[in-house]
DNA sequence: CCAAAAGTGTTGGCTGTACACCCATGT
DNA sequence: ACATGGGTGTACAGCCAACACTTTTGG
């Protein structure tokens, strides 16, 4: 709020993890630079901030570029002011998407793909860090929040939510401590519906009692 | 890393919440606005990124510019985009300083002072937003960290620990319970030494294990 | 009838909480 | 002697982790 320096001001980017689980697998969104440096490496998508927008607006707006998706879980993460080298800010986001409602963006040039985090190319910048960072992040909320509502469609079986608990834990979760943790916590309810898709048992449907962020 | 709008970058500062714990009380410490807008209201320190400096440097910068202190936790709050109604980014940190130990900056324009968090005057900005936030998430690391180092000498008693987690948590704890908990958590030892300050029976004294930040 | 996933309870250990009195010191 | 804060143990409740079998369906 004071000394005049650097009247110029910094580049300032917003990045943002896009994570879903997929085929058991926790997957990060990646995109292929189409410019220097790091031209052609894969890199979280992001983007400068265009003038007039706020973070959270720039947020959003790449989310939708990437996913054709608003409406998710996208939450700040942490600002770096070294990960290019010199100068610029990045701040970043990380949201959840339930990979049957995301569309990826088919612009060639960028090339959106999904990988598993435990499986990750070359990534152009230190975000590696980043991708670690938000991991570390998500496994932390999911004990004392619902986040998970972002990663699943409306309605799912409480086996779905074990599988994506499972996914994004990295470790099996007993099955009946999981039904009476989740059931006593509260933030699912049965819809009536049952389940008859596959070759076995129906399962009871749950959905979330808020598909938006709760924190306990 | 895309689009090239925007190539005047942005004005970014950094601001710094400090906060102590004296007469049982949760301080915080406030600076005068010595420029519009806001001129003469009080804020929160801070100051733009002069160029080549990161993030983390310039919020060590204003904590040694207001209190002379640089070995103290600090940690990355938040970004907030919009405080001062356009434009600028404001990286916010917070920081634990022992109030024995810190020595406020007498350049008389700024006249920093500290003010108890729960009897806050009018502030520039939406800075009680950002005080609020640090407040929430020091609550929160108390419980599972060892952040509270800071706060103290080097050398202290159960009793001025525990009177510290009352400040911050603004309720009276229960002293057995307490005690036991803190022992449990091993993260402090006693020194052997003991207190006689006051006229009452000496207290034992302990000394963190770790006088760094460590989560558990 | 077989394969695959759904669904369902009990027990033991641990952790957190409630609660009250005696002691050492300085004045 | 008294005022002040330092120091200590136990009992109960709630929470979490370990653990295995039966049911329903489709093929």
């Amino acid at each position: 709020m004071k000394a005049a320096a650097d009247p110029a001001g910094r580049q300032v980017a917003v990045l943002v993890v896009i994570l879903t689980v997929n085929e058991g697998r926790l997957q990060v969104l990646l995109i292929r630079r189409s410019a220097e440096p790091f031209k052609d490496a894969w890199s979280l998508p992001g983007g400068l901030l265009t003038p007039g927008e706020s973070l959270q607006e720039a947020a959003v707006r790449k989310l939708d570029d990437e996913t054709g998706l608003t409406d998710v879980f996208l939450e700040q993460l942490y600002t770096f002011s070294d990960l290019d080298g010199r100068g610029s800010i990045a701040v970043a986001y990380f949201a959840l998407v339930d990979i049957g409602v995301a569309h990826l963006s088919r612009r060639r040039e960028w090339l959106p793909a999904w990988f598993p985090v435990d499986d990750l190319p070359a990534l152009a910048f230190d975000n590696e860090g980043v991708i670690d960072y938000a991991l570390r992040r998500l496994q932390a909320k999911l004990d004392y929040s619902n986040v998970a509502y972002s990663l699943l469609p409306e309605e799912f079986s409480l086996s779905q939510l074990q599988r994506t608990y499972e996914a994004i834990l990295g470790r099996a979760l007993d099955k009946r401590n999981f039904r009476k943790r989740i059931l006593s916590l509260d933030i699912v309810e049965p819809t009536g519906r049952v389940a008859s898709e596959g070759r076995h048992r129906p399962a009871q449907l749950y959905r979330f009692r808020e598909r938006k962020a709760v924190v306990f």
